[in-house]
DNA sequence: CTTTATAGTTAGCGCCCGCTAACTGATTAT
DNA sequence: ATAATCAGTTAGCGGGCGCTAACTATAAAG
Protein backbone atom coordinates (compact mmCIF):
# COMPACT_ATOMS: atom_id res chain seq x y z
CA UNK A 1 0.00 0.00 0.00
CA UNK A 2 1.13 3.26 -1.22
CA UNK A 3 1.31 5.74 1.49
CA UNK A 4 -0.28 8.76 1.73
CA UNK A 5 1.05 12.39 2.16
CA UNK A 6 -1.00 12.16 5.88
CA UNK A 7 0.75 8.59 6.43
CA UNK A 8 3.98 10.13 6.16
CA UNK A 9 3.30 12.67 8.55
CA UNK A 10 2.26 10.35 11.05
CA UNK A 11 5.42 8.61 10.72
CA UNK A 12 7.44 11.58 10.78
CA UNK A 13 5.59 12.91 13.93
CA UNK A 14 6.64 9.22 15.69
CA UNK A 15 10.28 9.61 14.93
CA UNK A 16 10.15 13.30 16.43
CA UNK A 17 8.14 12.29 19.33
CA UNK A 18 10.20 8.82 20.32
CA UNK A 19 13.48 11.29 19.88
CA UNK A 20 12.34 13.70 22.92
CA UNK A 21 10.19 11.27 25.09
CA UNK A 22 10.78 7.88 26.30
CA UNK A 23 7.89 5.87 24.48
CA UNK A 24 5.20 7.64 22.25
CA UNK A 25 1.90 6.86 22.58
CA UNK A 26 -1.42 8.02 20.32
CA UNK A 27 -2.02 11.01 22.80
CA UNK A 28 1.44 12.21 22.34
CA UNK A 29 0.30 12.46 18.49
CA UNK A 30 -3.11 13.92 19.28
CA UNK A 31 -0.97 16.73 21.07
CA UNK A 32 1.80 17.35 18.67
CA UNK A 33 -0.18 17.30 15.56
CA UNK A 34 -3.48 19.00 17.06
CA UNK A 35 -5.51 16.08 15.94
CA UNK A 36 -8.51 14.56 17.58
CA UNK A 37 -7.95 10.81 19.40
CA UNK A 38 -10.62 9.17 16.95
CA UNK A 39 -8.32 10.53 13.95
CA UNK A 40 -5.08 9.47 15.31
CA UNK A 41 -5.98 6.21 16.04
CA UNK A 42 -7.52 4.95 12.93
CA UNK A 43 -4.18 7.11 11.06
CA UNK A 44 -2.04 4.11 13.39
CA UNK A 45 -4.26 1.42 12.85
CA UNK A 46 -3.68 1.47 9.07
CA UNK A 47 -0.44 2.24 9.52
CA UNK A 48 0.15 -0.68 12.12
CA UNK A 49 -1.64 -3.03 9.21
CA UNK A 50 0.27 -2.15 7.01
CA UNK A 51 3.63 -2.49 9.05
CA UNK A 52 4.66 0.29 9.23
CA UNK A 53 4.66 0.55 12.87
CA UNK A 54 3.90 -1.58 15.86
CA UNK A 55 2.11 -1.01 19.40
CA UNK A 56 2.76 -2.83 22.03
CA UNK A 57 0.84 -4.09 25.19
CA UNK A 58 1.59 -1.08 26.98
CA UNK A 59 0.03 1.35 23.35
CA UNK A 60 3.92 2.14 23.31
CA UNK A 61 4.53 2.45 19.44
CA UNK A 62 7.21 1.97 17.66
CA UNK A 63 8.62 2.23 13.79
CA UNK A 64 9.20 -0.61 12.17
CA UNK A 65 12.08 -1.23 9.91
CA UNK A 66 10.47 0.62 6.73
CA UNK A 67 8.47 3.04 8.84
CA UNK A 68 11.59 4.28 10.56
CA UNK A 69 13.14 4.52 6.87
CA UNK A 70 10.12 6.59 5.63
CA UNK A 71 10.13 8.66 8.57
CA UNK A 72 13.63 9.40 8.10
CA UNK A 73 13.48 9.79 4.42
CA UNK A 74 10.66 12.91 5.04
CA UNK A 75 12.16 14.05 8.33
CA UNK A 76 15.42 14.48 6.52
CA UNK A 77 13.70 16.55 3.48
CA UNK A 78 11.65 18.88 6.27
CA UNK A 79 14.77 19.84 7.70
CA UNK A 80 17.36 20.52 4.60
CA UNK A 81 14.09 22.13 2.59
CA UNK A 82 13.83 24.13 5.90
CA UNK A 83 17.31 25.44 5.59
CA UNK A 84 17.27 26.19 1.78
CA UNK A 85 13.71 28.60 2.53
CA UNK A 86 15.70 30.50 5.62
CA UNK A 87 18.96 30.59 3.62
CA UNK A 88 17.35 32.64 0.96
CA UNK A 89 15.62 34.66 3.60
CA UNK A 90 12.28 33.14 3.94
CA UNK A 91 10.95 33.53 8.11
CA UNK A 92 11.77 30.93 9.86
CA UNK A 93 8.49 29.71 10.82
CA UNK A 94 6.94 30.30 7.21
CA UNK A 95 10.07 28.02 6.04
CA UNK A 96 8.82 25.47 8.16
CA UNK A 97 4.99 25.42 6.98
CA UNK A 98 6.42 25.43 3.63
CA UNK A 99 8.93 22.73 3.90
CA UNK A 100 6.40 20.85 5.88
CA UNK A 101 4.36 20.41 2.55
CA UNK A 102 6.91 20.43 0.30
CA UNK A 103 8.98 17.42 1.61
CA UNK A 104 5.71 15.29 0.65
CA UNK A 105 5.41 16.25 -2.76
CA UNK A 106 9.07 16.49 -4.28
CA UNK A 107 10.53 13.32 -5.77
CA UNK A 108 13.73 11.73 -4.85
CA UNK A 109 15.04 13.00 -7.71
CA UNK A 110 14.35 16.86 -7.35
CA UNK A 111 15.53 16.28 -3.32
CA UNK A 112 18.96 14.69 -4.38
CA UNK A 113 19.91 17.96 -6.79
CA UNK A 114 19.06 20.20 -3.85
CA UNK A 115 20.99 18.99 -1.72
CA UNK A 116 23.93 18.44 -3.99
CA UNK A 117 23.11 22.22 -4.76
CA UNK A 118 23.81 23.49 -1.41
CA UNK A 119 27.69 21.79 -0.97
CA UNK A 120 28.61 24.21 -3.56
CA UNK B 1 -14.57 30.12 -0.99
CA UNK B 2 -10.59 29.45 -0.51
CA UNK B 3 -9.74 27.46 -3.75
CA UNK B 4 -8.15 23.83 -3.18
CA UNK B 5 -5.20 22.18 -5.37
CA UNK B 6 -7.79 20.83 -7.36
CA UNK B 7 -9.24 24.34 -8.19
CA UNK B 8 -6.10 25.93 -9.08
CA UNK B 9 -5.13 23.16 -11.75
CA UNK B 10 -8.27 24.20 -13.57
CA UNK B 11 -7.40 27.14 -13.53
CA UNK B 12 -4.20 27.02 -14.54
CA UNK B 13 -5.72 24.63 -17.65
CA UNK B 14 -7.62 26.86 -18.74
CA UNK B 15 -5.18 29.45 -19.03
CA UNK B 16 -2.27 27.33 -20.96
CA UNK B 17 -5.37 25.79 -23.02
CA UNK B 18 -6.52 29.54 -23.99
CA UNK B 19 -3.14 30.66 -25.03
CA UNK B 20 -2.97 28.16 -27.61
CA UNK B 21 -6.54 27.26 -28.46
CA UNK B 22 -9.38 30.08 -30.04
CA UNK B 23 -11.77 28.95 -27.16
CA UNK B 24 -11.76 26.20 -24.44
CA UNK B 25 -14.63 24.17 -23.68
CA UNK B 26 -15.17 21.16 -20.99
CA UNK B 27 -14.02 18.39 -23.25
CA UNK B 28 -10.38 20.09 -23.93
CA UNK B 29 -9.73 20.14 -19.88
CA UNK B 30 -11.00 16.53 -20.32
CA UNK B 31 -8.12 15.85 -22.73
CA UNK B 32 -5.88 17.84 -20.94
CA UNK B 33 -6.21 16.56 -17.81
CA UNK B 34 -6.57 12.69 -18.45
CA UNK B 35 -10.06 13.74 -16.43
CA UNK B 36 -13.95 12.14 -17.22
CA UNK B 37 -16.23 14.39 -18.49
CA UNK B 38 -18.10 13.92 -14.92
CA UNK B 39 -15.23 15.02 -12.79
CA UNK B 40 -14.47 18.04 -14.78
CA UNK B 41 -18.07 19.12 -15.32
CA UNK B 42 -18.66 19.27 -11.66
CA UNK B 43 -15.05 21.36 -10.92
CA UNK B 44 -15.83 23.89 -13.60
CA UNK B 45 -19.75 24.26 -12.12
CA UNK B 46 -17.79 25.04 -8.56
CA UNK B 47 -15.58 27.31 -10.30
CA UNK B 48 -18.46 29.08 -12.26
CA UNK B 49 -20.24 28.81 -8.74
CA UNK B 50 -17.87 31.02 -7.40
CA UNK B 51 -16.93 33.34 -9.59
CA UNK B 52 -13.36 31.96 -11.25
CA UNK B 53 -14.73 31.40 -14.56
CA UNK B 54 -17.43 32.32 -16.96
CA UNK B 55 -19.22 29.94 -19.96
CA UNK B 56 -21.27 31.34 -22.25
CA UNK B 57 -24.36 29.71 -24.35
CA UNK B 58 -21.70 27.60 -26.61
CA UNK B 59 -20.28 26.39 -23.28
CA UNK B 60 -17.37 28.29 -24.12
CA UNK B 61 -15.21 29.07 -21.17
CA UNK B 62 -13.39 31.90 -20.10
CA UNK B 63 -11.29 32.92 -16.70
CA UNK B 64 -12.88 35.66 -14.58
CA UNK B 65 -10.69 38.74 -13.09
CA UNK B 66 -9.96 36.52 -9.97
CA UNK B 67 -9.66 33.75 -11.72
CA UNK B 68 -7.03 34.86 -14.32
CA UNK B 69 -5.18 36.44 -11.31
CA UNK B 70 -4.87 33.00 -9.79
CA UNK B 71 -4.02 31.22 -13.11
CA UNK B 72 -1.40 33.03 -13.99
CA UNK B 73 -0.06 33.24 -10.16
CA UNK B 74 0.12 28.92 -10.64
CA UNK B 75 1.50 29.47 -13.89
CA UNK B 76 4.40 31.43 -13.12
CA UNK B 77 5.35 29.43 -10.00
CA UNK B 78 5.31 26.60 -12.78
CA UNK B 79 7.66 27.72 -14.61
CA UNK B 80 9.95 29.29 -12.04
CA UNK B 81 9.88 26.07 -10.45
CA UNK B 82 10.65 23.54 -12.88
CA UNK B 83 12.80 26.58 -14.34
CA UNK B 84 15.00 26.18 -10.84
CA UNK B 85 14.90 21.78 -10.70
CA UNK B 86 16.22 21.80 -15.09
CA UNK B 87 18.94 24.43 -13.66
CA UNK B 88 20.23 22.21 -10.67
CA UNK B 89 20.25 18.99 -12.97
CA UNK B 90 16.63 17.57 -12.86
CA UNK B 91 15.32 16.01 -15.69
CA UNK B 92 12.77 18.14 -17.62
CA UNK B 93 9.90 15.72 -17.15
CA UNK B 94 10.47 15.08 -13.47
CA UNK B 95 10.95 18.86 -12.73
CA UNK B 96 7.89 19.74 -14.30
CA UNK B 97 5.82 16.98 -12.13
CA UNK B 98 7.44 18.91 -9.16
CA UNK B 99 6.96 21.80 -9.97
CA UNK B 100 3.21 21.05 -10.80
CA UNK B 101 2.72 19.45 -7.17
CA UNK B 102 4.85 22.44 -5.30
CA UNK B 103 3.28 24.88 -7.08
CA UNK B 104 0.41 25.12 -4.72
CA UNK B 105 2.19 24.26 -1.45
CA UNK B 106 4.81 26.96 -1.74
CA UNK B 107 3.59 30.33 0.34
CA UNK B 108 3.83 34.08 -1.69
CA UNK B 109 6.73 34.65 0.57
CA UNK B 110 8.67 31.47 -0.29
CA UNK B 111 8.04 31.66 -3.66
CA UNK B 112 9.33 35.15 -4.08
CA UNK B 113 12.44 34.46 -2.24
CA UNK B 114 13.03 31.80 -4.50
CA UNK B 115 12.66 34.08 -7.52
CA UNK B 116 14.93 36.44 -5.53
CA UNK B 117 18.02 33.81 -4.97
CA UNK B 118 17.81 33.27 -9.06
CA UNK B 119 18.28 36.45 -9.69
CA UNK B 120 21.66 36.52 -8.44
C1' DC C 1 -36.17 13.43 -41.47
C1' DT C 2 -34.06 10.16 -38.81
C1' DT C 3 -29.83 8.28 -37.12
C1' DT C 4 -25.41 8.90 -35.07
C1' DA C 5 -21.82 11.34 -32.87
C1' DT C 6 -20.34 14.89 -29.67
C1' DA C 7 -20.60 17.63 -25.43
C1' DG C 8 -22.38 18.29 -21.06
C1' DT C 9 -25.05 16.87 -16.85
C1' DT C 10 -27.04 13.94 -13.08
C1' DA C 11 -26.84 10.24 -9.94
C1' DG C 12 -24.30 7.77 -7.25
C1' DC C 13 -19.84 5.10 -5.80
C1' DG C 14 -15.47 5.04 -3.25
C1' DC C 15 -11.33 6.49 -1.06
C1' DC C 16 -8.91 10.05 1.85
C1' DC C 17 -8.98 12.04 6.19
C1' DG C 18 -10.44 15.47 9.22
C1' DC C 19 -14.42 15.71 13.00
C1' DT C 20 -17.97 14.73 17.29
C1' DA C 21 -20.49 11.60 20.29
C1' DA C 22 -20.35 7.90 22.90
C1' DC C 23 -18.41 3.63 24.57
C1' DT C 24 -14.71 0.49 26.96
C1' DG C 25 -11.09 -0.54 29.94
C1' DA C 26 -7.45 0.64 33.01
C1' DT C 27 -5.43 3.55 36.46
C1' DT C 28 -5.74 6.91 40.17
C1' DA C 29 -7.94 9.18 43.98
C1' DT C 30 -11.41 9.40 47.68
C1' DA D 1 -14.99 -0.24 47.07
C1' DT D 2 -16.53 3.41 44.36
C1' DA D 3 -15.93 7.30 41.62
C1' DA D 4 -13.25 10.03 38.50
C1' DT D 5 -9.80 10.48 35.09
C1' DC D 6 -7.24 9.10 31.13
C1' DA D 7 -6.30 6.48 26.80
C1' DG D 8 -8.06 4.18 23.08
C1' DT D 9 -11.84 2.51 20.00
C1' DT D 10 -16.28 2.39 17.35
C1' DA D 11 -19.85 4.49 14.79
C1' DG D 12 -20.99 7.66 11.83
C1' DC D 13 -20.74 12.58 9.53
C1' DG D 14 -18.93 15.62 5.91
C1' DG D 15 -16.14 17.69 2.42
C1' DG D 16 -12.66 16.95 -1.41
C1' DC D 17 -12.29 14.84 -5.67
C1' DG D 18 -11.44 11.07 -8.65
C1' DC D 19 -14.63 7.43 -11.22
C1' DT D 20 -18.66 4.82 -14.20
C1' DA D 21 -23.33 4.51 -15.95
C1' DA D 22 -26.76 6.63 -17.97
C1' DC D 23 -29.36 10.60 -19.49
C1' DT D 24 -30.08 15.02 -22.42
C1' DA D 25 -29.40 18.28 -25.96
C1' DT D 26 -27.32 19.71 -30.03
C1' DA D 27 -24.99 19.22 -34.40
C1' DA D 28 -23.45 16.34 -38.34
C1' DA D 29 -24.35 12.69 -41.69
C1' DG D 30 -27.08 9.43 -44.22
Amino acid sequence: MRLQESGEMYLETILILSQKKDHVRAIDICEEMNYSKPSVSRALKILRENSYINVDKNSYITLTRTGQEIAEKIYERHQVLSEVLINIGVDPEIAIEDACRMEHVISDTSFEAIKRSINK
